[in-house]
RNA sequence: GGGCCUGUAGCUCAGUCCGGUUAGAGCGCACGCCUGAUAAGCGUGAGGUCGAUGGUUCAAUUCCAUCCAGGCCCA
């Protein structure tokens, strides 16, 4: 007789092999199909909403690796908090204006941008951003990320761009925004401003001059040594041309300067470290030391301009460095960043008396239309005419030119629009509110405060086209703002009917209500500003445009979540326009994670030739794979990928699936509903696994509240390899395939596969919400359970189903399983035995361990998966294993008496002995009888 | 150059806040077993000067300093 036929084996559809990058796509088409999103969120109308709100990706490119990290650590958040009881609506968005799409529209343009109209290029720009923003959407859905796909946020939706422009208008109304000129690199060719991205650096061959700056106020007070000596600063630059913009001569408060005799009766002040350099390079070797000066002293001492007839003064500022020159530094606020900025301290004005062509404007003595670069050569001459000019040479260093026309570029003051920090005290108020908020991990707190606490003016205006222009008009005559209730809402409802191009659309006088007269002066011509506001400020004030527009979302939102550079970026922002609008952060919480770097450690960058698409890995691995990564993961920090983490976290999943392939194959024949057997009538293994199991909720569950996933995936990942396969289910097989279909024993250990498969499943469904739904759909539901696992709760720890006192005997009973395993594991190194079940073994042990192991004398055989296990106390046993963990454990390991069953495959002296049955074992034979 | 952060076995993570027995886990690897989870399952074993150096201390992976390597953001 076939005996194996009498067996109930395991037996299931649910296949070993995933094949996820096949089957995940037709499970996202069933999931729209059923349409799950919707039915999740009428099933939980009228909960605790949880906003988690998306922070907008740019519409432009395929979304890469790090993208992928963020939508599904965000969908991982948004399927947890949905399954721990709340509404959890995610809306996705996307960032749609800026300077990355319109450049890549200029270069599709070429040469025909130039016949085109601003709405012309706006519309194109509009259609480009439409186009990757389905492409991204297909590949956010594709990672598993589940959200209101069909209605996401754009922030060129006009309802958006209203909102935007209704942001910035409040800005102008409470006086934070604000016009000031600012250096910003100016390409004169194009007569347009750029921004950083469309700068090229290029070695340049360039002027290289010392000039010596007459010292106007007398030091006798401050340096005695220098009574009646001519003394003077001297500079180092390499842009002569700005020299007639020069107000000012920078040093650096923390350095130390000294004042040399540099022979011909002058006194040069210079950084002391850099004494020597300089004066090889002025040719003077022979030289002296006078003094040493305290920087600070000189602050707002005057000095002569060295071709005019006025007045630069000292000021100091920590940009002063002494890489190169003199350690004082030609300062011309209107031409250089660091220089506007020091500047602004020092109340002086950005003067940049240079036209959109670059050339000097007609008031400027000597040089008044000429072409600042070819001035270069006259302004040298000036300064050798004045005796002025220390040094002059060449030197070669990267300079800055157009990315279109590749002419140098030249640094010009123009005004913009700036939201003041201190004006109605956005600062302050942004910094009580960054205590507010729980930041996550804490150090965020610091980054977000010191970038708050140190930056200057918000610069929000920006002279390109694809963008919310900043929608103030302001006087022709004195240039105040004209801006009232009345005409935001005009333009809030011209927006909202036909976008932000009507901007560029109509004239002022279609925008201002008739009768528009300034409040200051009473004129009634104004100017309608053009200029386009930072996307910054787009995506800032999402907070504005979707939280509190949106029915069902809310402001302010329980969490934002970005990469750790979205303290200056998003973040930022956000708090910013929230602040200064609503006196408050739009986030409770903001939880940041690191970047994805290469197996070293390094950034992932084309040139090093290290990164890997999310498309690669889901075609070869599938998305669940890169969902794994990313919750095994600890997303803080900085997050390593390559193929031999992925290769890992492959076999970490297949060890997952089978475990569960394993207990549903065991499944088959149970229903849970009239099959369950209650906790108190199971087997104290049975029990302890059920305990085990708890705790592994408890944990998990922690473990989600506190967005630590890698510990659920870790201790999932722990409970299916030890604590289930290499334990429970492997000593539970015998009793599953041997014990009568319907006996109480099997039942007991389906009850706890059916627990153990619908917990984990439960547990498991926000990471890996493909595989938890084929487990689900595979599991032979209870009457009236829920057709989606997405749609069920997150499992709670059952406290009544714990128990401590059996688990601690049973973490005693496992500690001695251990050592018997050696045991066995040496006697199969002798060839004493091959499977475990080829062995008999004899337990010796000292007195109390023996009192605790007596009562389980009966299940040794089975825990410890061998024929026959016999327990004696204290007893001398020849050639037995001796525990080094367990002192007086002695293990001696002897081929099993009897022949093998043919059934259970347990060796018994029973074998035989059934005239009917000859080759298995009694307990074989009295299975086969019930 | 500045701000914030990271560095524990081949890999992913514990432990470090509140210094103290041979620094843990799983995977991978090696070797073996099984063939009734089978392109599966079980067992045993080998892997770490806790980035480096110096300091504090009776004692440091844990505290302090410096350095090295790397990341993000500025300049």
């Amino acid at each position: 007789m076939d005996y194996k036929q009498t067996l109930n084996l395991p037996t299931t559809g649910f296949p070993m092999k995933a094949n996820l990058a096949r089957r995940e796509p037709e499970q996202l088409k069933q999931w729209e199909d059923l349409r799950l999103y919707e039915s999740i969120r009428t099933a939980s109308a009228g909960r605790t909403p949880f906003i988690l709100h998306d922070g907008p990706p740019y519409a432009n490119g395929h979304i890469h690796i790090g993208t992928a990290l963020n939508k599904i650590l965000k969908d991982i958040i948004v399927r947890s908090k949905q399954m721990s009881g709340f509404d959890a609506v995610y809306v996705p968005g996307w960032d749609c204006h800026g300077l990355p799409i319109e450049h890549n529209v200029d270069k599709e343009l070429g040469e025909k941008k130039k016949s085109l109209t601003r709405s012309q290029v706006r519309k194109l720009c509009r259609a480009y951003a439409e186009r990757f923003i389905d492409i991204q959407r297909s590949e956010f859905k594709r990672l598993g990320v589940m959200g209101d796909w069909t209605h996401p946020y754009l922030t060129m939706n006009y309802e958006y761009e209203a909102i935007i422009a209704r942001e910035c208008m409040k800005f102008g109304l409470s006086g934070d925004l604000t016009r000031s000129k600012k250096p910003i690199h100016w390409c004169f060719t194009c007569q347009t401003a750029l921004a950083e991205a469309e700068i090229e650096y290029q070695d340049e061959s360039t002027d290289s001059i010392f000039v010596k700056f007459a010292l106007a106020d007398d030091l006798t007070a401050e340096v005695p040594a220098l009574t009646g000596k001519q003394v003077y600063l001297v500079i180092w630059t390499t842009t002569p041309w700005t020299l007639p913009a020069n107000l000012a001569v920078a040093l650096h408060p923390d350095f130390e300067y000294v004042a040399v005799d540099a022979g011909r009766d002058e006194v040069y002040v210079l950084a002391r470290d850099l004494v020597e350099p300089c004066m090889a390079t002025f040719g003077r070797a022979a030289y002296s030391i006078l003094a040493r000066i305290d920087p600070r002293r000189l602050e707002r001492k005057r000095c002569r301009h060295p071709f005019y007839d006025r007045e630069s003064i000292i000021v100091l500022g920590k940009h002063v460095t002494l890489d190169a020159g003199t350690g004082c530094v030609h300062t011309a606020p209107g031409h250089g960043r660091e220089d506007h900025d020091v500047g602004l301290e020092y109340g002086i004005e950005a003067y940049s008396p240079v036209d959109d062509r670059g050339r000097f404007t007609p008031e400027v003595e000597f040089f008044g239309g000429q072409f600042v670069l070819d001035a270069n050569s006259q302004i040298r001459a000036k300064l050798s005419e004045t005796g002025a000019l220390v040094q002059a040479g060449k030197l070669a260093h990267s300079y800055p030119h157009c990315w279109r026309c590749k002419q140098p570029v030249i640094f010009r003051a123009t005004p913009q629009w700036f939201i003041s920090m201190d004006k109605t005290e956005l600062r302050r108020k942004s910094l009580e509110e960054i205590d507010r908020v729980q930041w996550i991990p804490a150090w965020g707190r610091e980054r977000i405060y010191g970038m708050i606490e140190n930056r200057p003016d918000w610069c929000v205006s920006r002279q390109r086209a694809w963008g919310v222009p900043i929608t103030v008009c302001y006087c022709a005559q004195c240039e105040t703002l004209l801006l009232n209730e009345e005409i935001i809402d005009r333009v809030v409802r011209m927006f909202s009917e036909h976008g932000a191009d009507v901007w560029f659309e109509r004239d002022v006088a279609q925008i201002l209500p008739p009768g528009a007269r300034c409040p200051q002066c009473g004129h009634d011509g104004f100017i309608k500003e053009t200029d386009i506001l930072d996307v910054w400020f787009d995506s800032g004030v999402s907070h504005a445009a979707v939280l509190e527009v949106r029915k069902d979302l809310r402001w302010p939102a329980d969490l934002y979540l970005e990469g750790s550079d979205q303290h200056r970026g998003w973040f930022h922002s956000s708090l910013l326009t929230a602040v200064g609008t609503r006196g408050r952060a739009p986030y409770d919480g903001v939880l940041t994670h690191g970047f994805v770097v290469d197996a070293e450690g390094r950034k992932m960058s084309k040139s090093l030739g290290n990164v890997i698409a999310p498309k690669e890995v889901i075609d070869r691995y599938g998305a669940e794979i890169l969902r794994l990564w990313v919750s095994a993961s600890d997303y803080r920090e900085d997050i390593r990928i390559s193929d031999t983490i992925l290769t890992q976290l492959s076999d970490a999943y297949r060890r997952i699936r089978n475990t569960h392939r394993f207990m549903l194959g065991n499944l088959y024949d149970f229903a849970p509903e009239t099959d369950a057997v209650a906790a108190e009538q199971m087997p104290e293994i049975d029990r302890f696994t059920l305990h085990r199991l708890q705790l592994l909720v408890e944990k998990a569950r922690r473990a989600y509240d506190l967005y630590e996933y890698h510990t659920i995936f870790h201790a999932l990942h722990n409970f299916c390899a030890v604590d289930l396969s290499a334990l429970y289910l492997d000593i539970l097989k015998d009793r599953l395939y041997t014990s009568p279909a319907k006996s109480r024993e099997r039942r007991s250990a389906q009850t706890v596969l059916y627990t153990l498969t619908d917990t984990l499943c439960r547990l498991m469904a926000p990471i890996l919400p493909f595989t938890a739904e084929e487990i689900w759909q595979h599991m032979v539901a209870a009457p009236n359970r829920v057709p989606s696992v997405h749609l069920a709760p997150l499992p709670t720890p059952q406290p009544e189903r714990m128990d401590a006192q059996l688990a601690e005997r049973w973490e005693q009973l496992l500690a001695v399983r251990g050592e018997v395993t050696k045991a066995l594991e040496s006697a199969r190194v002798q060839k004493l035995i091959g499977h475990a079940l080829d062995a008999a073994v004899t337990l010796s042990v000292d007195g109390e361990l023996y009192d605790r192991l007596a009562r389980y004398a009966e299940d040794l055989r089975s825990i410890f998966i061998v024929s026959a296990a016999e327990l004696v106390k204290d007893q001398p046993l020849e050639g037995a294993f001796e525990s080094a963990e367990i002192k007086g454990l002695k293990i001696r390991v002897q081929p099993a008496d009897g022949e093998k069953c043919h059934r259970c495959w347990v060796h018994e002296t029973s074998v035989g002995q059934n005239p009917e049955h000859p080759t298995i074992c009694a307990r074989c034979t009295q299975a086969l009888a019930a």
